[in-house]
This record gives structure tokens, C-alpha cells and sequence, in this order.
DNA sequence: GCATGTCCGTACGCTTGTGCACAGATGCGC
DNA sequence: GCGCATCTGTGCACAAGCGTACGGACATGC
């Protein structure tokens, strides 16, 4: 039995969530694994229960840039929901640690099955719409700084610790900026007493602090979410 | 009787296209109409014909930018097949014509009545949830030059003419930079006779220049929506 | 204890686009 | 045909982030 549940299966009705969970298979999801890239076929759900996944997008040959993360309060392969088996973006397993995890085929079934489920999946779709679209105006106007900050709260929210790995690399990676960007932020909000890191080890020191240097699309995020998820 | 139909309900089977055509009513949208800001109520959904709208992310007090543009292949008020009536995007007539408008109670009725519709629109909203993805890559990789032409194809074709009305400032809020920006941009496609515009009224001069000139995002979104509602 | 690979810090010149300011050009209404 | 609002062009100092390069610090394995 998984000790943390997953949001989306949580709160269905006692029966559909047994149906669902009868049909799910524990999985353990290592780090830097991927599990789908643009294009290719959806085989399976997940829905994290400890883990957390980066869902990114690639153009050209420049290096990735995050679009969405799915932890404990999502699930990944949302488009089967819409009835397409194809992956419209590159899904990397950012934090490791457990999932449920159900066959594409499977997974139909049990949206046909359970009415409770299409409408919670519907809304999911909607917050994942929404989130897209000031995400936008985010990366566009919001500084490197504040994005990094709203980057790490969301992340300590999925990985449920203050502590987590990742290095200034992969950080760079997920935010589409150079390596040595990530060095200048970060050692700001470093110095700021906001977090603290050692090679590849980040822990969040002060929360309300990174809250407040992080930009407005945290707060947005996490209202959405609330509204329609909550 | 409209001259130019609607992409998406032109492609359902007759008796579906016509209980749903009975349910709309043909209007005319003005150029820089709203016709909804984020967060507010859906309270009709459009069809396109002639006309094109925007949809526009607002962060903080930063001007506008683009993340999605609507015209004869598509339709407003995708929330509405999740079950929403929230909007999560500002809504904006960029290009004057004809559409089709259902309400939004009609709309669930007709939606709930016709499986066609119902895939075809899950179709129409995965293709938007790509095009978010490689939408978000252009806007932090490209140059305003690249997005700017890419625009303009997008633009031209949903108006389904090589000339039409747009301003510097107006292409500046749509692309999220300063007005002189798309200026200097502008000024080097004309010199390169790709375009020619004059107080507001662009012209597209030479299109497989302009298509070079763009990103390859404008290839990718002509190609997802190709593979999947072609 | 020493080599090797990973991770982090700093420096420098460069490009894209910003914010502000101002000037020329053109169309429309009276 | 004149005034005025709108649209477009140019100039300049400045900021954010880029590309590249190099050096140091630390952990792990032999």
C-alpha cells in the first residue's frame, strides 16, 4: 500500500477509486527517466504518488524548457482523457519515488466506466489549460530570479520535503536559460537566506521568503488549483 | 446562408451539422471586441467563419500577449467541452466577419446529444494543448522576427485574404514586446520584400518568403492540426 | 592518498530587446 | 485645404541574459 495517496484518485467516490486502484500497478520511478517524448505513443497513465514529472517541450536543437509538472495532485497522460494515444510533449521523471501506473487500454475502460473520473480529469484538463496560459506571459515578462523561486516552491510541494536533488544543470534545463544563469539567481536567493544548496542538494530554508520573491504565478497556480481541484 | 462555413462543424456527419447549425445564430464580430477576460463567466461559444480572435495572457500590469489565435478552424469556449464555464484566457476580435454563436446552456445540450462533436472537439483541444507546448519553446527561443512572420501566416491564414488590418502597437501586444520592436522587425521583412504594410494595412507579398523567414513552429502548428483534424 | 568526474563560481564581450523621447508622414473630418 | 489624431521611423543609454572559457571545490573509487 502506497503510505502517500495520489490527489486525483483520492477524491473519487469509495467505488470508482476502488475500480480504478484494482487496475493500477505500484511502480518506483527513477530519477531522469523518460517516459514519453513528443510524438510517441501513450502506453501508459501515471499517477504520482511520490514522484514528480517534468512535462517539457523541445524546438529545433535548442535545450528544453519546462511546460508543466505533475506530482501527487496530477496525473500524466492526459491526453488518452481527449482520446489520443500520443504524447504532445517530452515527460522526464524530475523527482523519484512512487507512482500507480495503468495501461493505456485500461485506462479507457475505466474512463468509460466511471463518470466521477471523466468529470475530475475534465477539471484537470482545465487547470493544466489555464496554468498554460499565464505560464506564457510568465516566461515572457517575469524575471529569472522570480522564476526560479516559483520553480522551487512548486517542486517542494510535489516532493513533499525541504530537501530535495537537483543540480544548477538540470534547473537551467527546465527553465531554458544557461547553466551559469541558474549559479547567479540561485546564489542571490542564497544570500537572501531564502535556500541553501551544496553540489546538487537544494533545501528550501525559508518559505514565506521564497514566496514572497517568487512572481505572482505561484499564488495564481496554486488559486486555480484550489478553485477547481481543492 | 454564410459563405465560408466553420471547419469543425463542417466535418460532422449532416444530421449532427444541422441540429447544431439550428441551435446557432450567425453574428458579426467588430474588430477589438472582447467578448471574454480571464475568469469570466463563458456565456456563449463561437465558431468562426470569417472572423479571428485572440486569446490573450495577462500577467501583473505587463501588457498582452498571444497564446492562441481562433479563426474558421476552430471555435472559443474550448472550457465548455471540460464541463467549465470560466474562461481562462481574455478574448479578443482581431479580425472582423462572421461567426457562429450558440449559448452556452444550448451549447451543453447540443454537445451532450452528438458523439461526433464531442470527439471532434477533444480532437480540437488536443491540438490546442500541443500547440501551447511548442508555443511556449518559440516564445522563449525565437527571434521577434521569426515569431513576428509567423504571426502574420497564422493571421493570413484565418483571414483568408493576403491583406488585412493590424498596427504596429497592435502586433507589439499580441507578440509581447515594445511597438518600436516590431518596427524594426517589420521594416526588415518589407526591405526584404516580404511584405509591404501601410498605415495599418499589411500586405503579405511573397509567402514562401515569408515562410521561410518564420519559425518552425508555424510548419509544426500546420502540421498537428493537420494530422488531426485535416 | 591520488586521480577523475561532477558541481559550482566568476569573468568578459556580445546580442536581443527595453524605456523613453522625439520627429516625420499620412489620412480623415470639418 | 487645414488641423489633428494616428501611424511609422530613428536615436540612445541601459538591462537581462547569452556563449564561452577557466578555475576551484568536493566526492567517489581505486
Amino acid at each position: 500500500m502506497h503510505p502517500v495517496q495520489n490527489r486525483l484518485i483520492e477524491l473519487l467516490p469509495p467505488r470508482d477509486r476502488a475500480r480504478l486502484l484494482d487496475a493500477c500497478e505500484p511502480v518506483h520511478l527513477v530519477s531522469s527517466e523518460v517516459l514519453h517524448v513528443t510524438g510517441s505513443a501513450l502506453r501508459h497513465v501515471y499517477f504520482p504518488t511520490q514522484a514528480s514529472i517534468s512535462l517539457l517541450s523541445r524546438v529545433d536543437d535548442h535545450p528544453g524548457l519546462e511546460v508543466g509538472l505533475v506530482g501527487h495532485e496530477g496525473m500524466l497522460g492526459t491526453a488518452l482523457v481527449l482520446g489520443v494515444a500520443a504524447a504532445p510533449s517530452r515527460a522526464l521523471v524530475q523527482g523519484a519515488g512512487a507512482s500507480w501506473r495503468i495501461n493505456a487500454a485500461d485506462f479507457r475502460r475505466e474512463l468509460k466506466a466511471s463518470v466521477a473520473l471523466q468529470h475530475r480529469l475534465s477539471l484537470y484538463l482545465y487547470v493544466l489549460m489555464s496554468q498554460s496560459v499565464f505560464s506564457a506571459g510568465c516566461l515572457r515578462f517575469h524575471l529569472l530570479g522570480q522564476r526560479l523561486a516559483r520553480w522551487l516552491l512548486m517542486s517542494q510541494d510535489r516532493a513533499l520535503e525541504a530537501q530535495f536533488q537537483v543540480t544548477h544543470e538540470f534547473l537551467a534545463y527546465m527553465l531554458g536559460v544557461r547553466r551559469v544563469g541558474v549559479t547567479v539567481a540561485a546564489g542571490e536567493l542564497r544570500s537572501r537566506g531564502l535556500i541553501g544548496y551544496h553540489r546538487g542538494r537544494l533545501t528550501v530554508l525559508d518559505r514565506p521568503g521564497l514566496e514572497a520573491a517568487a512572481c505572482s504565478c505561484y499564488a495564481a497556480d496554486r488559486r486555480v488549483y484550489a478553485q477547481y481541484l481543492g
